[in-house]
DNA sequence: CCTACCGATCGGTAGG
DNA sequence: CCTACCGATCGGTAGG
């Protein structure tokens, strides 16, 4: 008896997710263009060809829209950060693949990035200290990381503090100027900076990969 | 003749910019602390014991205030990378020398790169181009540093304009994290930042200062 | 899921 | 340099 009205209520609960979804969508493309305050529901509502009364039936204030999105854009970094932890790798290895995938899921979820560092200032307090949370968290993991690298001696960093938000850093900045029309897709932007990535905690390509050493640089190339 | 009024004139100028100068210290705090649209002029006035209106007879816009702010912002890291390369020094010392300075300029200069940084679409187009150009002069004049190293073979990098835009993002980064009350004073930040940014290019210790090799990573920490 | 509306805020200005 | 004000915008809701 209940199971038709399962059926009913989970098909309801699909419809929802979906158009909470798609107003997150419309919402993201919105503020990513022209800025949070600047945007206003009527003009998400409309995007979706619907009015402002339907977003407040799925959302029950704007800012909860920010920290759905806000949420959302540290939730992917951190869901990579795990996975890659879990495979148990060498020291090198891991940072390889953590580096690689956060720098993807940061040019992947460009907009929700950009959103999350211009708007921090307009969530509730109570979200910006969840968010912040995440964050730190996930700098501790790339800390962990570092830490364990140079205890086993296989990197060299000088402070492990720093250089993971060095690391962060560098990776999260790519927001601002990476353009999908640009020079470089995202996997090879993402090749580039895990390379750098590497050399910045001292190993260089002859330690890691199976390539051929080429530690000292290939003055060659000046010549030739 | 002329004297007596050009010395009052110049008294006045000075005034004036004394004021123009107080009224910007107020909103940079005021936007750095709760955001630019959340800061409405009249709080502004507040902290200077003024109303409204006063800041309207020195600057013509909110928006305008904002632009000042905002050139400001990287105006400060362009100097010292214009002061930086006057010195001709060779590539590492360089290199070194301007990613210190650049490190220094935005740790001082954190409330400005913060609002530059989340506040570009509340600038008025004429401003926003204007002040993408002065960041593209600075990546282009740190990509030009890198490109000299690269051709002498002293630098180590696979990717020059992605580099350059890896120091600069690492670097800028930091108004997001840095605390004057935490664990490192600006300083020692930025010596650790550009000691980063040298390993980045592949500079290792032993090739830039005096100090002698530490080429491999000191497996003898780990075991002592 | 829409029409119609309110209430409050705030950038900017007149006028002195 | 202030008092007093306007005009417009927009988040949110009532009511159906």
């Amino acid at each position: 008896m209940p199971d038709r009205a399962q059926r009913n209520n989970s098909l309801r609960n699909e419809v929802i997710a979906l158009k909470r979804e798609r107003i997150l969508e419309a919402a993201v493309d919105l503020f990513y263009e022209i800025g949070y305050e600047n945007a206003t529901l009527e003009a998400v509502a409309d995007r979706l060809g619907a009015t402002k009364p339907f977003i407040y039936s799925y959302y029950k204030s704007k800012t909860e829209l920010l920290a759905a999105i806000c949420e959302r854009s540290i939730q992917e970094s951190l869901k990579e950060m795990d996975a890659a932890i879990e495979v148990e790798l060498d020291s090198v290895e891991l940072l390889r693949r953590v580096g690689h995938a956060f720098a993807l899921a940061v040019l992947r979820n460009q907009k929700y990035i950009a959103i999350m560092a211009r708007e921090e200032k307009n969530l509730l307090p109570e979200d910006f200290v969840h968010i912040s949370n995440m964050r730190r968290e996930f700098d501790q993991k790339l800390k962990q990381i570092l830490q364990q690298g140079s205890e086993e001696g296989v990197f060299e960093v000088e402070d492990i503090g720093i250089a993971s938000l060095a690391i962060g850093g560098m990776v999260s900045w790519s927001y601002i100027w990476y353009r999908p029309s640009g020079r470089l897709d995202r996997y090879a932007v993402a090749e580039r900076m895990t390379n750098l990535i590497l050399s910045m905690v001292g190993v260089t390509a002859c330690m890691s990969g199976s390539a051929s050493a080429r530690r000292k640089p290939t003055r060659a190339r000046k010549g030739t």
